[in-house]
DNA sequence: GGCTACAAATATGTCGACAATAACGTCAAT
DNA sequence: ATTGACGTTATTGTCGACATATTTGTAGCC
């Protein structure tokens, strides 16, 4: 009987990678509550662990710890959204002229075989994939440039950055466009450097520019409800 | 009664910020071993505190938390150590650049107050002090640009540098030297961007450039000591 | 005499239980 | 009927104890 079920591998990642890529897919929308004791039964593992991994998520701003208050889906606010984009646009443009700089054959197959995947999903109209692999082209752009503090980096705001655009209303298909990344690579593999950096910064204000992120508090979603009650009788009356 | 005394008024917070500052100063060099007994027992607090701090130095990468291994203050290797320097250099310049942007009579006065406390340190001849002080310096700018992404990252980053700075040999007085510092605030309160990025990326310079890191192994310390006895017979024979 | 194997000790990994706090529902009083 | 106070419940915070792995010391054997 080989160990086909992966069911109790490794709890402790398992937890980790299943709580992530809920994350990531939208699976686990921004501010879901993520009970201690309901992650601890699910998985069958103690309390403990999931704090761990609770922690863990925090440091990384996927989850927000907040104390006597529990872990909750991380919701950036406007302004940090906009921080993220700021620093995206500081670093990703000098991670690609490091990735053409180090570029090999090895690293050139697995720019392509991304692309086939996301074609692949796309053509197969596979929302979930598409949002996945969207993300994890940023994520493979950081852990092919050769840097690991760049990566670590990259891969903490390209997360946030799928949670900004599940808050702000970017539709995900005009958002990170499949040519845009093709052309990136394209310009990546022709080691045209400048080409390739003014590319990635303006696939970021694309995805900033398809961005709604009104100025007004948003942090309190009972005013919202309130005000469209109160401030627009005339909607309905 | 006041509550005058800080010993145990909270001792977890105060755990964080003592390890991290004797870290910072030197007073636990890279490779010290930091056992959770010997915390728990020292700080009055119980493992699974010291077991929680632990974990959020190693991401911080502060520390080296190795399985069945426990924790150690993190040796950056020579090649982490370049990495480190590399993304600064691709993020500081955008810092100051944003802090420029920014800047107001408040930041002003923190900019002006810092340098007096590293004048003064330097001229009291404060060691730690000035350690201390010129990792300040970048998590202040950190701070003072206005993206909290940008700030923790700067922050961790000089942390690793400071680590840096005691593995490979650099003498602090030459490494950040303090008219470098005050030529960087001279140039942002001038609101001279150009200057002040190009005067950051220099200054990076010139502290990658006063580190040993040589290429060759040296994550055995053992090995060090080993080749001191056999490879040089000539030194004292 | 040196090496190996076993055992003891120390330190880390893991867990369950208890305590405290916040949220929720209920009841009573105005 | 509505509001305020109180009690209950559920969830998080904290801790000590047990299990496991690694290291060190010792004794026996080659």
């Amino acid at each position: 009987m080989l160990k086909n079920d992966v069911d109790k591998e490794e709890p402790s990642r398992d937890l980790y990678h299943q709580v992530y890529l809920a994350i990531l897919e939208h699976r686990l929308p921004p501010g879901t509550k993520l009970g201690e004791d309901k992650l601890a039964k699910i998985f069958n593992v103690s309390r403990a662990r999931v704090r761990e991994i609770l922690a863990r998520l925090s440091h990384e701003g996927v989850v927000e710890l907040v104390p006597q208050k529990g872990a909750h889906v991380a919701r950036p606010s406007p302004k940090q959204a906009r921080h993220v984009m700021e620093m995206r646009r500081l670093i990703e443009p000098g991670i690609v002229r490091k990735l053409i700089t180090s570029l090999d054959d090895e690293k050139h197959a697995k720019l392509l075989a991304h692309l086939d995947a996301e074609t692949t999903a796309r053509r197969d109209a596979d929302t979930q994939a598409i949002i996945r692999l969207s993300g994890d082209f940023h994520f493979l752009l950081g852990d092919l440039c050769g840097n690991e503090f760049l990566a670590r980096s990259i891969r903490e705001l390209s997360t946030l950055t799928c949670l900004i655009i599940y808050l702000y209303d970017a539709p995900t298909s005009d958002a990170c466009r499949d040519d845009e990344h093709a052309e990136i690579v394209n310009a990546v593999v022709a080691k045209d450097a400048d080409l390739a950096a003014e590319l990635v910064t303006r696939h970021l204000d694309h995805i900033e520019a398809s961005l709604k992120l009104s100025d007004g508090v948003q942090v309190v979603d009972i005013e919202q409800v309130f005000s469209q009650i109160s401030a627009k009788p005339n909607a309905k009356g």
